[in-house]
DNA sequence: TCGCCTATGGAAATCGCTTGCCGCTGGGCA
DNA sequence: TGCCCAGCGGCAAGCGATTTCCATAGGCGA
């Protein structure tokens, strides 16, 4: 038993060859090695049980290999899935993550761009929206193409709309085809609990619906759409206010699942339910598989995402920021029977 | 707009001191530096935007600092909250995390055992449990222990029973007292959905639930212990073979929520909802809050795991391993009515 | 047979940081 | 006044890899 892990000097020097020759052919390298020295020293770090020490790794070649990970604020059912995501994504490549969690503030997230500039990763990906008019936007975006400059790749996931590769679903899109949807199960008054006035995601499902509804010829009043918490308790809230104003409604979007648990939970409680009120979320999270009345929501692809995102950070950068949106589709279920 | 990171050496000249100081004023040691030298020092790191390089101290030190956390498959209802629990303690105590996802298979924890030697990481956290027969049992205790001769700290999160500092929390006494509550509630007739059989975990919150039993004076029979899949799908099922059998039957504990929620939704689909069974599951997993009925179950307190498990790590090691266990607490909710 | 080019090995520099060791300084004490 | 030692700064030697550069050995066409 060892004292200490084997190092490239003990596999060199096992198998009988100069460091620089180990080197070379464990840890790949533009140069050739003859075939039987590789094999010797493959056989000797096997014996050693060599493994590369990857932080001298990368202080040698400058560059730190594999993904960091910026989330904002992880216990959050929204962020989960695609941090797991990324996670599985990440092992399927055989690559590590450093996983950096930062508060909510933009400023948090610019600190740790710079660290990461210092830690010279090779990969930054940051998941996590951010709100219509945040001041801190101008320092992340100068943090993350100094970070770019010195030959780092940035991935932005969710957070679209800045200059960078970024990989996000279609928010609009997927609110849009839902109200086509619950259209034509026959629901004509509609209320959306639109969560927090500036979110950008919010703001894009709220706008989808809008749209949605528009084409089938539905307007929605401004007081049909109630700002507030994004959380399964402001939902709740929210919905106990919705009723007491007495409005004719039969359906309900909240724009994430968490916000029409609070509206389904509400509905409970206060005996409404029956009365004939659907409601709708998005996200489709995978807790909410099983609740009664199953949640008709938009399914987002958290998979296909994080795969994107994987492969966009490998890939060669582009001249020009590029931006995959992938498709969310909607699944009805009983929460919103059919009327007619 | 630098080409580059500022390094340290950037930092002392600016500050016209050497680099040994500026080390020392700015990564504590043992070493004392004149307040005047540290002052100036820290403006100089500051008007450049410093961050250490983490990689090179590192190397330079001869131990990675953070902890490195080994999970069992991430995607799973159970590891989860433990994950978000220990990165979130980590962010409060300002600690970067190392994310490692391994297979379920104890040869792939080994080998990552022994990546985390190479890397001469600091603390290494594992979290999953096992089975109870697991052959690989031997060479994993091995490679962490030699990890541990070479100077690592290693935290077991919920793999009882290894020879390594480990936190838990108690499976067998919350199940015990489940049991002991659901008695008091009325209930006589129980059958367990057990999950698969060799499962440790699952296996002490049978054993526990069967004490609890006991103690009442009530004796259950083992065809009243199903095993099978450790699933909501697999407890979905078992439920179904279980009333077909046509026992006399008022409760049904399944080891955890996932299952429970299997068996909630049987019940509903095939009316038998109303019956009087009640359910009761083990977890109290968040995205559970709001099911219907609202389900009796075991809380289990992720942040003081989590908590622990850091403190643990960060204290100095023992003479012998200690073994922390989190109590865990009973809840009930609306699936088990009382019965008088 | 000679010259040149390619394939490959190895010595040594290097990456950014920590730390052991040496040496200087100045205050306290005999 | 002289000596000792604590306090502190800096030089330089690492840490474990990669990579540049030089050297050697064949291979091949003329």
């Amino acid at each position: 038993m060892e004292r200490r892990p084997a190092r490239l000097s003990d596999v060199a020097h096992r198998a009988g060859v100069s460091v620089a020759t180990a080197s070379r052919a464990l840890n790949g390298s533009a140069r050739s090695v003859k075939e039987s020295n590789r094999a010797v020293v493959l056989a000797a770090a096997d014996e050693l049980g060599y493994t590369a020490n990857v932080a001298a790794q990368a202080v040698a070649r400058g560059r730190h290999r594999g993904v960091t990970l910026l989330v904002k604020s992880m216990p959050n059912d929204y962020a989960n899935p695609m941090v797991v995501g990324v996670v599985e994504a990440a092992r399927r490549a055989g690559i590590r993550i450093t996983l950096v969690v930062v508060g909510e503030k933009s400023a948090d997230l610019v600190r740790e761009v710079h660290a990461a500039r210092a830690q010279r990763a090779e990969i930054l990906m940051t998941i996590g929206g951010r709100t219509i008019d945040d001041r801190g936007i101008p320092d992340l975006v100068a943090a993350l193409q100094q970070y770019e400059a010195e030959g780092g790749r940035v991935v932005m996931i969710t957070q679209a709309g800045l200059p960078f590769d970024t990989v996000s679903y279609d928010n609009q899109a997927g609110a849009h085809d839902l109200a086509v949807e619950l259209l034509a199960l026959g629901y004509e008054h509609f209320a959306i609990l639109a969560g927090y006035a500036d979110g950008m995601t919010q703001l894009d499902r709220t706008r989808g619906f809008v749209e949605g509804l528009a084409e089938g010829g539905v307007t929605l009043g401004v007081d049909r759409i109630i700002t507030g918490e994004f959380t399964r308790d402001g939902a709740y809230a929210a919905t106990g206010d919705l009723l007491r104003r007495g409005i004719k409604l039969d359906a309900i979007f909240a724009v994430n699942d968490a916000m029409a648990l609070g509206v389904l939970t509400f509905l409970r409680d206060s005996g409404e339910r029956g009365k004939g009120i659907a409601v709708a979320g998005f996200d489709d999270i995978a807790s909410l598989r099983d609740i009664t009345p199953g949640l008709t929501t938009v399914h987002l692809p958290w998979d296909a995402v994080a795969t994107e995102a994987l492969r966009l950070a490998q890939s060669d950068r582009a001249a020009t920021p590029r931006h995959s949106i992938i498709g969310a589709h909607v699944v009805i279920r009983e929460s919103t029977p059919p009327r007619r």
